[in-house]
DNA sequence: AGACAACGACAACTATGTTGTCTATCTTGG
DNA sequence: CCAAGATAGACAACATAGTTGTCGTTGTCT
């Protein structure tokens, strides 16, 4: 009780990373080595649809450069590919490709899976309320995801 | 209602960059403006009794080499001091110095006064209830900080 | 005393970000 | 209808985290 406001703020680290480890984790177990949750947000942005390197940059407020790498690392591992736009000869159209398609599937399965988890754990109700609270602080406007660095880490490895 | 795994996630995240974010710019606008999030737990770590480059790379489950150059990046801005131990010539013994000490109260405070906005916006009884919930899920056990990128960004400028 | 462990430093590498610059291409307004 | 400006993507240089591996020095323990 009483808790400190740098508590707080650590409390939803830990929450956060708890889900985010585990299900990096459990990807990987499935034969998605190579994923970050940095990709996976990517390819959430790129099915939401960026459908450029630019756009992709812009949605998660991040520079065009650092964007256009995040999705060299996609088409190298093949989870989107690129198409010269028929529209515009400067855009390279980026879609998702099948593997993406079932990677965004898993990768949302596991995330519900402990969702439900946790709802074992603490109740429905609970939950309920957690996320309630949290959307009434928060917002319902998409959070952003300019998050590089340990989002960017396979931390699967370093449990 | 009826959230998905990935969005209480995202919620979680969300809230905690709301709170980091706000408090690194705050701390920007108060005058560290050489203070990364990063900066900040290591700090608090070796309040806590990390007072060795290795010890510190242990609390934050960060090699000794990462704790070390997180080390002299606070040594060169003044917020710690490092002295040879007279016990063990090996080690070179971590002090934080004045500079270090209110910048620790001055995070802590601005963290408790996000928190009371918070408490403002929601009521005391959903901001606990959100704390309990909280500390239930993730537990009481130290949150891993070792979260090198974007924690370790300026946040402030790219509000 | 000798074997082993631990501290801190250095070097090389990875991953992600940034700014700045450049070319090619679209768009728009006089 | 064409020149000026905006936009897409690429390249290069650099910053800030992390990692592994190695090494010399210093403690510790049998």
């Amino acid at each position: 009780m009483s808790r400190s406001g740098p508590d707080l703020a650590l409390l939803m680290l830990g929450g956060f990373r708890s889900l985010v480890d585990a299900a990096t984790a459990e990807l990987a177990a499935r034969g998605y080595e190579d994923v970050r949750p940095l990709h996976d947000f990517a390819l959430r942005a790129i099915a939401a649809g960026a459908d450029s390197a630019s756009e992709l940059g812009r949605r998660m407020s991040v520079t065009k450069q650092a964007a256009a790498r995040t999705v060299a690392v996609l088409e190298e591992r093949g989870y989107v590919e690129r198409n010269a736009d028929p529209a515009d000869a400067r855009r390279m159209r980026l879609q998702i490709s099948e593997r993406g398609v079932t990677l965004l599937r898993t990768g949302e399965g596991i995330f519900n899976e402990l969702r439900k988890q946790w709802e074992q754990q603490i109740g429905p109700a609970k939950l309920a309320e957690l996320e309630s609270i949290l959307t009434e602080l928060v917002g319902v406007q998409p959070v952003r995801v300019d998050t590089p660095g340990w989002l960017a880490r396979d931390l699967g490895e370093t449990i």
